[in-house]
DNA sequence: ACAACCTGTAAGTCATCACTTACCGTAAGC
DNA sequence: GCTTACGGTAAGTGATGACTTACAGGTTGT
């Protein structure tokens, strides 16, 4: 059950600005917290939970920790969100008539 | 910016059993709060959360009020993830061969 | 050895949120 | 008409968590 974990973490949303930041290649705290509205120890403690969520994983290099995306838990995430897909297409194909109908969306 | 919402919502796991159980077809909300360790109340007020993060619609059916899962939020949130995914995996191949060489996991 | 740098942890504060009970509107049945 | 079932909303409470500053460990350089 890695995925409510990892859905807790990316639940926040400076959180979610460090997962971003990570997209762009592996990196350490002091680069990771530079350009943050929050202090540096406060990326620690994101990080400690990104990676409890199986989202990071961290790896000393020398004086610095440089910390990169583990596909692991992202790959959970994407499996539980993919059980959902197929059963919300299959309750929406009965409905989708009815909402092109009256324009797509609400007015 | 939907999928903001969207992992709000789903990090609380009430929100969660909820949701899942809109899995098996669309249900009023009496009958999604039979189950649950919650009053009644909260599911409606979790009801309204998943609402407004796109991830549930709900519609009038007489006296009762019935909620299905939508496939919108659902589909940006996927779309977001499929974002990380391919840089993962990047950024995850120069370092696939050492982790596999040391046993796949955490001794 | 000492100094400067990089990072994780402890302790404390403040806001957010999940939950409860009580209440109000509305639709179906007598 | 009245009553019963169904569900959303208000108000209040308790707990969780995101953040701060202060401190400790460890590595690199002189």
């Amino acid at each position: 059950m890695v995925y409510s974990k990892a859905l807790l973490a990316l639940s926040d949303p400076t959180r979610r600005r460090i997962f971003e930041k990570l997209r762009s290649g592996p990196q350490p705290v002091g680069v990771l917290a530079k350009g943050l509205p929050v202090s540096r120890p406060a990326v620690s403690q994101h990080l400690k939970s990104l990676k409890k969520a199986g989202l990071v994983i961290d790896r000393s290099e020398g004086s610095r920790r440089v910390y990169r995306i583990d596909p692991d838990g992202l790959g959970e995430l994407r499996r539980w969100l993919d059980q959902f897909w197929g059963d919300a297409l299959e309750s929406f194909k009965s409905e989708v008539a009815v909402k092109t109908a009256r324009g797509s969306k609400r007015p």
